[in-house]
DNA sequence: AACTCGGGGCA
DNA sequence: TGCCCAGAGTT
């Protein structure tokens, strides 16, 4: 278990949190761009975003078609800038421009759901809550680290198996490992460097 | 539980 | 070109 975690941390020596964000509001709006989207452009699109607009404050001095425009390159992006700019206005209202951090209050805003909340407890706030995305589900499961049925009982089950201070890099390199190496499809399991301690791969090889 | 959104990445 | 994607909202 904790060898599988050293190597995933020696592989993706980074995380979300690392990248373009200076503080937990940021790493909200930057998973809500995130849906359905890759990292990458996420990357290309916060990076001067973020240099200007660094609180809800901020952002709300944009009206709807200038954030649009500013995100326009994401999918969704329509969708996403009303759904930040609603968020925007509640987190003023009723946190004083500040980031709630705990998982009902944060569901409440626009954009953000059991994913995105669990992402920003983890990585802002340090707080025992494990995104289990697609990714997650099926690498934890290939790996062994879980044997669970559903997205749901994956989530239950790492809570309860994988150490705090883990938390927010178990989830980001597992989802970046599922990308590059553990796909859905293909996985390239002669180049994993996780081969020797994978139950898929001793059940697929030869 | 199924459906919709929806630009971009990649084979 | 076709298929899929670091989800969430609606019905």
């Amino acid at each position: 278990m904790n060898i599988i975690l050293e190597i995933l941390a020696q592989l993706y020596p980074y995380t979300r949190s690392e990248l373009n964000y200076e503080n937990p509001f940021q790493l909200l709006v930057g998973t809500i761009l995130a849906a359905q989207a890759t990292d990458r452009k996420v990357n290309e699109v916060t990076k001067d975003l973020f240099k200007e607009y660094r609180t809800p404050q901020d952002f709300l001095k944009m009206d709807l078609q200038t954030l649009e425009q500013k995100i326009k390159s994401i999918n969704l992006y329509k969708t996403k800038a009303k759904h930040i700019l609603s968020t925007c206005e509640t987190l003023v209202r009723k946190y004083g421009g500040a980031v709630p951090q705990n998982r009902e209050a944060l569901e409440e805003l626009d954009g953000v759901g059991r994913k995105t909340a669990n992402v920003v407890l983890s990585y802002a706030f340090d707080i025992p809550a494990i995104a289990v995305d697609t990714h997650v589900f099926r690498v934890a499961n290939r790996l062994g680290i879980v044997q669970a049925k559903n997205v749901q009982e994956t989530e239950r089950m790492m809570e309860k198996l994988i150490p705090r201070e883990w938390w927010s890099r178990a989830h980001s390199s597992l989802v970046l490992h599922g990308r590059r190496v553990c796909d859905a499809r293909k996985p390239k399991c002669d180049e994993c460097a996780l081969k020797e301690h994978c139950e898929y791969e001793r059940k697929t090889e030869g």
